[in-house]
RNA sequence: GACCGCAUAACUCAGUUGGUAGAGUGUUUCUAUGACAUGGAAAAAGUCAGCAGUUCGAGUCUGCUUGUGGUCACCA
């Protein structure tokens, strides 16, 4: 560090941020009457409510990019309501995640030389909660460290007491309805995790082996080549099939052949499923093992002969290969098959395998009993998304309804014992089945039997998921953790008024909200909006993980920034539609944004101690109503922007007028009219509430630091009015736009004579238009660092002159070389000429003059007229050179 | 294979009812002056992927082509 940085002092966010939100947490600012004071009324003269409920990350996770993406935004906007006046729930929580949870507990217990089976269910299940307990805390712990303020008070588990309520209150509401039904049916079965839905299958592209062997016929007259990518399976062949107009194999069909390996014979049918072009055009069929075998075996009422279990075993239909697992066998019954002479060939063979997402074991096509739950359900939550597209960007509704429109069955039911238990109940007496609420019911509905025994399955993950969007607001619950929301939650918070997430859950959370949410709510949809956000990339736009090693911490950029800064790279970078790629450079420049901000403030403070807030003050400088004005103009933008979820552009407008507009300007100016000074700083005060919502820790500390106060006793920012319209005054913005043209006109004409940053005795104006001199000469003086300024009718002689839209200057010269200023003007007469071209052409075109809007035209002639006057002008002074 | 994106200055990207292209970084030149060198000033830099169409007018709308990414569905 080198001794100048050390002198200077800049901001420290380690001091402020953890200190700011203990204080605002502890003082129950992010709870729903937290902004109590400010909250307003809407039209309909109730209080305005906003409520966007947090994606419940898993338990056990950490928190990484894409959260502090997804967090950062929601935080965003809940913050911008809360100081707008709304009523306002960010409602937080975290998921239990079945299959996650489950695998990190028994994999504990494997490292411990046991197994989930030798535990037992009950001592399993205290295990997994214990594990909840402990790694629980630690991603809201981790939430926290990046500013978001959701209301913690209200956090919420997926397993709760009163979620298992709204659980079981969906469940045997659906069941009752029929609308949850159990069926035997062909699956997508983890072997190790166990029924699958169809979107928890990841299909990846592998490089396989395409195996052609032979099946002799059983009456010795031959033989066929079959060829197959899963040899294993063979023993669960049932037929083989060809296509019914296939002339090369129809005689053979209805003929018997011989499985290899085996006693067992099957039959020669023919089915349009078979594509005559592929393979040999001869299949083998095995309906308990493959999707579409199913359905052939369904169709011609085959035999469903399964020959691997649950666990993947091998069993007897494989003879001697009996006992292997599936994946194991196959290079064993390969090198079988092939030592017996029925292997033709092996190619390779490059095909695409389903995958568990969550284990990636290779899934397969398995029949069992599973609950399904019909996909009639969504039909009318699919009518009412397609009646208005509520999707930003709004695109994304194409890939969401396509889906929805091809939905099937929902396989709900997981072999697992992390989760809520299905509440369907079976007697043992009289084999009445039933759904019920009760977690032990009394007895049979039927024979009031007392030996009942349950369904030992528990819900998919995202069954609790589903019920997100209204289950924390009371939904269901049953009286239960009645702390956790108020009564008039419903009706405050639901519909919610908005969805941020991001689009890879949009199937598996998104929809099943979306169909839950509009059956249980009389046909009202969740969500008002939906905001689906873009994905994290690295610097050169390659997805992170953790194999790659390109993995970007969130904590670790908060410890090396700080939190304002992540929040508000993330904001600025989240463009709509298209993915953020993060580097070094962009944190960067935000870093120096907060030096910016904390410098600002620094020259408010030479000036005066403190500064009163915008509200109590009456502006009457010009300066100061310029920057009001403008103050006024980002106020709007920056209001349009966040409520049309554009967080980029919000962040990018607030930060060009911080830097290019307040300090670039602003402040330049303020030193030369010192009264100035206090307006300033009370519009400084007014940008940083507008700071707040994206970068809560440091407008916080510099507005109390402006104001004299501090957070310890006084309020913060995030309970204070988010400024509201403000008058926009023509008249100083006209002024000052000329005081800015003459200033940039005066510094370019000196850049000529090389005097750039030198300070200069003597400049001239001459102005197309009067304005107020006396009072713009002290700014232009000194910004253009010209110690005297005079406003003249006509061009002064021996000077250069610099030629702009809407006035010219000169500085008067000694004996100096006027080519570069005789190239300078020649440039600038070449774009003009260009210019008025263009111009010409357009308005000589009677059908432009015919068809184009009054004011586009007038607007087109004005710019004529300017760029005529200038040409004029720029030529006039060539003429002077050359003469 | 179907559907949906993306292609704009050297780089990363904005550009919302069609009306003479913008930012940040980088580059060139000047600059240690009492907010800030994590700074200030000035400047250079774009046939908006290509072709065609609609229009008085297209980065913006339509079609096609090329390149690139994603989602879904797939042949045993």
């Amino acid at each position: 560090m080198s001794e100048t940085t050390e002198k200077k002092a800049t901001y420290n966010p380690k001091e402020v941020e953890d200190k700011y939100y203990a204080l605002c947490e502890e003082r129950g600012y992010f709870e729903i009457e937290g902004n109590k004071n400010i909250q307003e009324e809407g039209k309909d003269g109730k209080i305005k409510t906003f409520s966007i409920m947090m994606p419940p990350p898993n338990v056990t996770g950490s928190l990484h990019i894409g959260h502090a993406l997804t967090f950062t935004l929601q935080d965003i906007i809940t913050r911008y309501k809360r100081m707008d006046g709304f009523k306002t729930l960010w409602q937080p929580g975290t998921d239990h995640a079945g299959i996650a949870t489950q695998n990190i507990v028994e994999k504990q217990l494997i490292a411990e030389g046991t197994t989930k089976e030798a535990l037992g269910r009950e001592k399993f299940l205290e295990r997994a909660w214990l594990q909840k307990k402990t790694s629980g805390g630690n991603i809201v712990h981790q939430m926290r460290k990046l500013g978001v303020t959701p209301a913690w008070k209200r956090e919420r588990f997926t397993m709760d007491e009163g979620l298992k309520e709204a659980v079981k209150e969906a469940f045997v509401s659906l069941f009752n309805e029929g609308q949850i039904t159990q069926n035997t049916y062909m699956v997508n079965w983890c072997t190790h995790d166990g029924a699958l839905s169809d979107i928890e299958v990841e299909h990846e592209e592998v490089n396989g082996k395409f195996y052609t062997m032979i099946y002799k016929f059983a009456d010795g007259s031959g033989e066929l080549e079959v060829a197959t990518t899963r040899p294993e399976t063979y023993f669960g062949d049932t037929a083989i099939m060809v296509h019914p107009d296939d002339t090369r194999y129809a005689d053979i069909v209805g003929k018997e052949v011989l499985l290899p390996l085996t006693d067992r014979t099957i039959k020669v049918i023919t089915d349009t499923h078979v594509d005559m072009e592929f393979g040999t055009g001869v299949v083998k069929v095995t309906p308990a093992h493959d999707q579409n075998d199913y359905a052939v075996g369904k169709r011609h009422d085959l035999e469903f002969i399964k020959v691997f279990d649950e666990k993947g075993i091998l069993n007897d239909y494989c003879g001697e290969f009996a006992g292997l697992e599936r994946l194991e066998a196959r290079p064993v019954i390969v090198k079988a098959l092939e030592n017996a002479g029925y292997i033709v060939k092996i190619e390779e063979h490059v095909h695409q395998v389903g995958h568990c997402y969550r284990c990636k074991n290779i899934v397969e096509p398995f029949i069992s009993t599973q609950w399904f739950l019909s996909e009639k359900i969504a039909e009318n939550s699919i009518k009412e998304t397609k009646k208005h597209n509520n999707f930003h960007p709004a695109h994304w509704i194409n890939s969401y309804t396509a889906w929805m429109d091809e939905l099937r069955p929902w396989c709900i039911s997981r072999q697992l014992w992390w989760g809520h238990r299905i509440p369907v109940f079976t007697c043992d007496d009289c084999g009445h089945t039933w759904a019920d609420k009760a977690d032990e019911p009394d007895g049979c509905p039927k024979c009031a039997s007392k030996k009942l025994t349950q369904d030992p399955d528990v819900l998919d993950t995202w069954f609790s998921s589903a019920l997100w969007a209204m289950s924390p607001l009371g939904w269901g619950n049953n009286g239960k953790l009645p702390e956790l929301y108020n009564d008039s939650d419903m009706e405050d918070f639901y519909p919610n008024s908005l969805l941020i997430t991001g689009f890879d859950i949009m199937f598996f959370w998104v929809a099943r909200m979306m169909m839950m949410g509009e059956h249980f709510n009389k046909g009202q949809l969740p969500f008002k909006d939906f905001y689906m956000h873009a994905l994290v990339r690295d610097e050169t736009g390659a997805k992170m993980s953790k194999s790659k090693g390109n993995v970007i911490d969130p904590l670790d950029m908060v410890e090396e920034h700080s939190a304002d800064i992540i929040r508000f790279t993330l904001a600025y970078l989240a463009v709509q539609g298209r993915d953020i790629k993060l580097g070094a450079k962009n944190l960067d420049q935000f870093r120096n944004f907060t030096n910016k901000l904390y410098n600002a403030t620094n020259y408010l403070q030479l000036n005066h101690s403190t500064f009163k807030d915008l509200n109590e003050i009456e502006v009457k400088t010009p300066l100061g109503l310029y920057m009001q004005s403008r103050l006024g103009l980002a106020v709007e933008k920056i209001r349009t922007a966040i409520e049309s979820y554009k967080f980029d552009e919000s962040a990018k407008t607030l930060y060009n007028f911080v830097w290019n507009e307040f300090c670039d300007w602003g402040i330049e100016y303020s030193k030369a009219d010192r009264e100035s000074i206090v307006e300033l700083g009370a519009i400084f005060k007014e940008t940083l509430k507008m700071v707040s919502p994206f970068m809560p820790f440091i407008s916080d500390h510099l507005y109390h630091k402006l104001s004299g106060t501090t957070l310890e006793e006084g309020e913060s920012l995030m309970v204070m009015n988010f400024p509201k319209a403000i008058q926009r005054d023509e008249e100083a913005e006209k002024l000052f736009a000329i005081i800015e043209e003459s200033i940039t006109a005066l510094r370019r004409a000196k850049v000529v004579i090389d005097m750039g940053n030198s300070k200069i005795d003597k400049a001239y104006i001459k102005l197309d238009a009067p304005i107020d001199t006396e009072m713009a000469k002290p700014f232009i003086q000194k910004l253009a660092k010209v110690i005297e300024i005079e406003f003249v009718d006509e061009k002064v002689a021996d000077s250069i002159t610099d030629v702009s839209d809407n006035l010219e200057v000169y500085l008067p010269t000694g004996e100096i070389d006027m080519t570069p200023i005789i190239t300078k003007l020649t440039r600038q007469k070449e774009k003009l000429e260009k210019e008025i071209q263009k111009l010409n052409g357009m308005l000589n075109n009677e059908r432009f003059v015919a068809n184009a809007p009054e004011a586009v035209i007038a607007e087109n002639k004005q710019a004529l007229e300017d760029a005529e006057n200038k040409m004029a002008k720029v030529s006039t002074e060539l003429d002077g050179f050359v003469s």
